[in-house]
This record gives C-alpha cells, sequence and structure tokens, in this order.
DNA sequence: ATGAAAGCGCTAACAG
DNA sequence: CTGTTAGCGCTTTCAT
C-alpha cells in the first residue's frame, strides 16, 4: 500500500500530465471515456499509469463549473429528524445516481426554514432545488434561478412544479373510521403555522366528522414547534380541557404531535386505545408497529421524495411535467378492536 | 415584483461589472465588505445598485474553487431513515454555520456504504468528510485527501479522528437491570455485518449477563439489513426458538430491529413486558415514548452528530483534536413494573 | 493523435 | 481608488 498523494492534497490533472508527459487536455479526453479512436493507446497507458500512480480522481465540482452544469442538487427541509422528512429525504436520494450529488440544508433551531436559509443553497451551484413543506410566505417572493420542486405547499404556484399530498379522502376515511368506531367527541393536535397544508388536514378531517354527526369538540391544542417534548408539554397543560369536554379519540396532526401526546397519556396511566384513541396523519414510520392502536393517514413520504428527484431529472432535461401532481395519502387502521371508552376519562385517572 | 433575472440563469459578476461600467474585480471586493477604505463610494453606489438590479448572488462554488477553499463537508451515513443516522444528522446540520454547505451520500439499496459510495463524494471539492458507521473494511483502504471524522467505528484509525460511542458500562447496566428484573435467559437480536462496533454491544451485554449468572441462551437472531420488514421477518422465522428456548428477554441491537420484533410480538398478541420484555441499543429517538415498556441504552446520536461537527472544524482550522474520542451511552429504564412472566411463553399463543 | 488556448465564475496579487 | 493579470481544476474547440 504505497499511495504518493500527499495527504491534504489530492492529485490535479496537471500533475497527471506532467507524470505521463502529456497535456491536461489529453489527460482530461482520457479519463472521461472520450478518448475511443483519437488517442494513441501507448498515450492511453502512459496516462492511465499516472493516474493510478496517483491516485488521481477528476474534481467532480471544477468539473461541473467548466461544464456549465452543475452535478448537484439541493434540498431543504425543515427538520430531518423527523421521519416524514426523513423518509422523502430517503426517497429522493433513491433516485440520484452517480451523476447527481445531493446538498442538505435546513434551518437551525428547529424552526421553520427562511428565505435566508434558500437563499443560502441557491448561492452554490445547483442543478435543482427541492423545497420540503416550506412555509407559505417563503414561495411568494422566491426568484427561481434553477429549476424548482415545492412539497407539500398546499395551492398553485406558477414557477415551481409543486408536489402535494392528497389527504383529502384518506382524512374523510379517518373521520369515518373514528365514527365508525363510535367516536362523537374527537380533540385535534396541530401545528400553529401558516402552512396550509397543515390546516387542509384539520379542516377536511373536521367536515369529515361533521357530515356524521360528530365534531371536533374542543379548541385545537397547538404547538409552534414539531418536536416529541414540546408536544408533550402542550398535552399536559391542556389535558383537563380533554377530559371535562369528555373527548374519546384525538387526531393529531403529524406523528411527532402523537408521540408527545402518546408520552403524557403514559404518563396517566391512559391506555390507548381502552381510554382514549390516538389517530395521527403523518408517514406510519415506525407509529402503527410500535403501537397497534394508532391509526394513521399514512402520508406516502417516501414516494412524495421519489416524484420529486424524478420531477426535477426530468426538467433537467427538458421535459416536460405536470405543474402539479398529488401524491395519494391512504387511511391506515391497525385500531382491530378499537371501541369507544365507556367512562368518561377522568375517572380514569389517579 | 419585477426582477430582470431571466430564469435559469443566474447573474454572473461579469454581468455586475458591465452594467456598473466597473471592473470584476472591483464588484468581487465591493459585494466580498473587502472595499473599506478602498473604493470610490460612487463606485459602490453604482456596483450595489447593480448587484440589486441583476438580483446578483457569489455564485459560492466557483468561488471556493478560486479561493482555494472548499465550502462543502460531505457525510455519508447508511439510511438516513434510521432515527441513529437521522439525529446524527441533525447534531451535524446544527453545527454548520453561514459558513458550510453539507453534502449528503447514502447508499443506493439500504445496503451499507462501498467505498465507490465514498470516493464519489470525495471528488467532489469537499473541505471534510464524516463517515457514520462505515463498514470496517471500508476504512483498510482508504486515502484520505481532506480531513476525514469517523463516527461509530471501533478501533483506532491513524488517518482518522475517530468518535465513538460508549457503550460498555451501559451494556453492563442493561445486563444488570434485566437480571435484577428477574431475567436469566436473555436471546439477542442483530445485523449480521463485519461491524466490530455492533459485536461489541452483545459481548459487552453478554459478559455483564455471565457475570451475574444469566447467559444469551440461544443462537442470536441475526439479519442482514438494519429494516423493520426485514426485522420483522427474521423473528417470525426463529418465533419458535424463542418459546422453546423460555427465553424472557430480547435485546435488540438497534431501534429498528426492536420495531420488527414488536410487530411480530403483536401480531401473536404477545404483551411486552408481561410475556417477554424488549430492550434495545439505540437513540431512543421515540421507542421509549411509544413502547414504555421498551429499556434502552441511549446512544446520543444528536452528540455524535454535534462532535464530529466541531471535530471537523477544527481540523478545517489547523487546531488540534484528539484523535479518538468517546460519547457516553447511557441507560434508560422504562420498564418500572417490569417483571419476568411466570408462564412459559408459549402458552400464551393461541 | 495531441496540445494550445479559451473559458466556466470567482478571488487575489499587483500595478498604476 | 481601480483595473489588469493570473490562476483555481476542469472541458472543449480548434489547430497542428
Amino acid at each position: 500500500m504505497s499511495v504518493p498523494v500527499r495527504r491534504g492534497r489530492r492529485a490535479t490533472a496537471r500533475d497527471v500530465a506532467r507524470l505521463a508527459n502529456r497535456s491536461v487536455a489529453t489527460v482530461s479526453l482520457i479519463v472521461n471515456g472520450k478518448s475511443t479512436g483519437r488517442v494513441n493507446p501507448e498515450t492511453e497507458e502512459r496516462v492511465w499509469e499516472a493516474v493510478r500512480l496517483l491516485d488521481y480522481r477528476v474534481n467532480s465540482t471544477a468539473s461541473a463549473l467548466a461544464r456549465g452544469i452543475p452535478n448537484t442538487v439541493a434540498m431543504v427541509c425543515p427538520d430531518p429528524t423527523n421521519p416524514f422528512f426523513a423518509l422523502v429525504l430517503d426517497g429522493v436520494m433513491s433516485g440520484l445516481g452517480e451523476d447527481l450529488m445531493l446538498n442538505l440544508a435546513t434551518p437551525n433551531g428547529g424552526e421553520d426554514y427562511s428565505p435566508l436559509t434558500v437563499e443560502r443553497v441557491m448561492a452554490g451551484d445547483i442543478a435543482g432545488l427541492i423545497l420540503a413543506s416550506p412555509g407559505k410566505m417563503l414561495l411568494g417572493d422566491l426568484v427561481p434561478t434553477c429549476p424548482i420542486i415545492v412539497l407539500d405547499a398546499d395551492g398553485q404556484h406558477s414557477d415551481f412544479v409543486t408536489i402535494n399530498l392528497d389527504i383529502a379522502s384518506a382524512a374523510r376515511d379517518l373521520a369515518a373510521h373514528l365514527v365508525s368506531l363510535g367516536h362523537r367527541r374527537v380533540a385535534y393536535f396541530g401545528l400553529e403555522r401558516d402552512k396550509e397544508t397543515l390546516l387542509h388536514r384539520r379542516d377536511e378531517l373536521r367536515s369529515g366528522l361533521v357530515a356524521r354527526g360528530a365534531d371536533l369538540v374542543v379548541p385545537d391544542i397547538m404547538v409552534k414547534r414539531l418536536s416529541v417534548e414540546v408536544a408533550h408539554d402542550a398535552v399536559v397543560t391542556k389535558w383537563d380541557l380533554l377530559t371535562t369536554a369528555d373527548v374519546t379519540a384525538v387526531v393529531c396532526g403529524d406523528d411527532l404531535l402523537a408521540y408527545g401526546f402518546i408520552a403524557a397519556a403514559n404518563e396517566r396511566n391512559i391506555s390507548m386505545p381502552g381510554d382514549i384513541s390516538i389517530a395521527s396523519f403523518n408517514n406510519l414510520a415506525y407509529s402503527a408497529i410500535m403501537s397497534p392502536s394508532l391509526t394513521s393517514v399514512d402520508l406516502s413520504a417516501r414516494e412524495v421524495g421519489v416524484r420529486a428527484i424524478s420531477a426535477l431529472r426530468c426538467l433537467l432535461e427538458n421535459k416536460k411535467v405536470p405543474a402539479s401532481t398529488m401524491v395519494p395519502s391512504r387511511l391506515v387502521v391497525r385500531e382491530s378492536t378499537g371501541a369507544v371508552r365507556s367512562q368518561p376519562l377522568g375517572l380514569n385517572e389517579g
């Protein structure tokens, strides 16, 4: 194992050229496989030998710059820790081949990402951009300088290709399911945001409930940040509300909120779904498995990622893509036994 | 909102220079804030005006190339979907400031990542590299051409800074805890890999058990891939082994395996920890919350990420960093009531 | 068959 | 104060 590359410095095409006694141009041709028929086999040999010796690799950044075709796509998402985005990311990564790299950006404090975050990635030499669940205002004055795919941002945006979650029918299925189990008094636990897509979840659910004689009977529990801890604390604060209103089911706008809820419920020795039934909008990454009582709307997060990168690829190749598509969500029911408790929730405590 | 930038093309410094009737060099100085005192206010004015008009931003890639100082660090990890890596990633991201971007790479098929994956990211213009849980062989013939931080790869490697998980004491605590609950017959559910770090988990656990008169009493359940589905299937296949050996507790090498186990157990109406007790090595991302019966070794994944990026930063600034550090894991006990079942497991079925 | 030269977008040293 | 020049590492065109 003797590799003559000095640590900290990578051999350049110039190094190779010098060693092989050929020009940089020739090296470039050869290492890029564009030498067929136009390069003397002996030269080819010398160059490859030098490449081997120096452990030379093309610097893909410089290459992209020279070619004028960036080899990087960027994705910005609110929080890689949220299974939803982890799955989207996974889908995106699965679609990057040998040719594309992924530049990932997230906001600093777990907050939603700002225009600045987007600016920063757009300052790179990127071929395209994927924006996952951007805040509504963000898109307003965003000037696209490369193809942009927007994920999970309700509404049409003329400047971007949008991929949205089609939750309407699944949300109504969820409502129907809850009602069929006997639930009439439901609470919603959501994120306090400008994101239409999240309000949407609530609204669709609610109309489904109302249509069947049930309803959201308490003010929504709202959090400002999507984290298990924050969710837990919010539930603790609002617990009394749920008990006095005799709520039998809680629908969470995101799995992370559900986790927080369950944590709080566990502390109170509340059994689920015996005492209270939880449902959640998200991706079912782990929830259905961990808690057989958790009914979910599977948002097909990975599929969203897959479509995002494939749409981006099309755009890069100047193919047409639909300006807006929907990825269907579907209801996943695990609550086989589910029945509404017969006692008011308060009685179970202590 | 009228922005004169043609879609698909970003204004360059040259465009600005032309419009402002100044040279590219001057533009560069001004936009980089290096003009104090050496640039005529009027020139400055003109240039900024042009910048505004053209919506010009410095191309950070070209800038990095020109400066010879890349502004990108790369991280390669096996699977962003695994909460462990998601948390590591989150930690890393929190340490990237305004100045650094993150290039993320993962293998294609959920498999472990190969030297080729690493090659590919090293072909970029990167300032440093973070390798999360690399296979053992990978590091052998890896030629560092930039600072490399290796995460969760047991053993010393002279060429890299390593950050490892200090699970020894937590693993023994876990053993002690299980024994104190009355468990004597334990099974291990792990990943079939060359990763020392995973064998380590098993070995430490086992010595802890043996020291207290308990033991791993069946051949390990092994999977080739870290996924909930694969784990589930493996458990289904091996279920009889557990019942006939009268195992009372199962320790999983990773949360994902635990999720798979729990899924399989749920299908059999096995109650946890009533019928069987589950423990898991990982990060507690959601497991402890979802299943109060799951005892875990918290691997401090986020902290690992934080340390990784901060170590990398030091290296980039030519500061000294310890060649190898350990991030302590700690036992997290949720199994407050936990007691060993009195009936053999088989009796519960059907 | 090969190399010189221009250029990708930017920075930095150096003149003037 | 400002522009010229060289150069980062590479690709591509065009002579030779």
